[in-house]
DNA sequence: AGCACA
């Protein structure tokens, strides 16, 4: 090579990542449960399912009454990995509840769950560690809907995001139209924003492997003050989800905290 | 929970 250029093409070695903890279809040590709070304290366990049966890979799903004050959680189990970090994805950061503006937050469950009654009898099951019982029993898969499809539910809950679509443009005063195409309306961008980064995360650790998917364009460490945060960006949309499903959660030689969080960035990274 | 570069 005669003259260095300024970005020598990278390819390292780029399906296999050894020192990530990928998690596939069929590892068995991996977390196909989500953990989701942000919920309403009047939440039921029907409208829980109804929320992720949707989801691709969905298995079951409990609600539970922590006891602390009102709060409720619940925990959405699905049959691999891959499908939870989908469901994730699809459902974090939506409004359950536009009334109140309670607004999901889901992540990974820390372990599995562990299906407590016989499989495939419970589509939904309900955990009740409140103190003083007021006797509101039976709330196990009572509606007739376990297994029919209807696409026309009452309710509003599974696709909330619809409703900031259908209030899609409040004010376009001098905002006009986007040259930049890139930002769909439901937060999909092309960029990705990736946290949870170690202290001594470095670009050219992060580099390797973000580049090891197609469409990779550019990597951007930026260091405020305390931890590092990661801006990449690709192509296409569709291969920005491919990178964040592929690596959602996994860990770097650096990481102290668990594993990266990787979500859509919030405006594409400007071509420079 | 943490989102820059213009």
């Amino acid at each position: 090579m005669a003259i260095s250029r300024p970005y020598e093409p990278v390819y390292y070695n780029l399906p296999s990542i050894p020192q990530l903890e990928y998690a596939g279809y069929d590892d068995p040590n991996a977390i196909n449960t989500l953990f989701v709070s942000g919920l309403p304290d009047d939440v039921k366990a029907r409208e829980i399912h109804n929320l992720f049966r949707r989801r691709h890979g969905f298995d079951y799903c409990q609600l539970k009454y922590t006891g602390r004050g009102n709060q409720v959680v619940a925990f959405a189990t699905f049959v691999n990995h891959p499908s939870a970090i989908a469901a994730l994805h699809a459902l974090n950061g939506v409004k359950f509840d536009p009334q109140t503006g309670s607004t999901l937050h889901i992540e990974l469950a820390r372990s599995n769950s562990r299906r407590k009654n016989k499989p495939g009898s419970e589509a939904y099951v309900v955990i009740d560690k409140r103190s003083t019982t007021t006797k509101d029993g039976q709330e196990s898969s009572d509606d007739g809907d376990s297994e029919t499809e209807e696409p026309s539910e009452p309710n509003k809950d599974t696709s909330t995001k619809s409703d900031e679509e259908t209030a899609a443009d409040p004010d376009n005063t001098g905002a006009a139209e986007n040259e930049q195409t890139e930002n769909t309306v439901d937060g999909a961008c092309s960029t990705l924003f990736i946290a949870n980064l170690g202290p001594n995360c470095t670009e050219s650790e992060l580099k390797p492997v973000l580049s090891g998917y197609p469409g990779f364009n550019t990597l951007k460490v930026r260091n405020r003050g305390g931890m590092p945060v990661a801006f990449a960006d690709y192509e296409e949309v569709e291969q920005a989800t491919e990178v964040m499903n592929a690596l959602q959660g996994s860990t770097l030689p650096s990481s102290d905290r668990g594993g990266m969080h990787i979500e859509y960035a919030r405006s594409k990274m400007r071509k420079r």
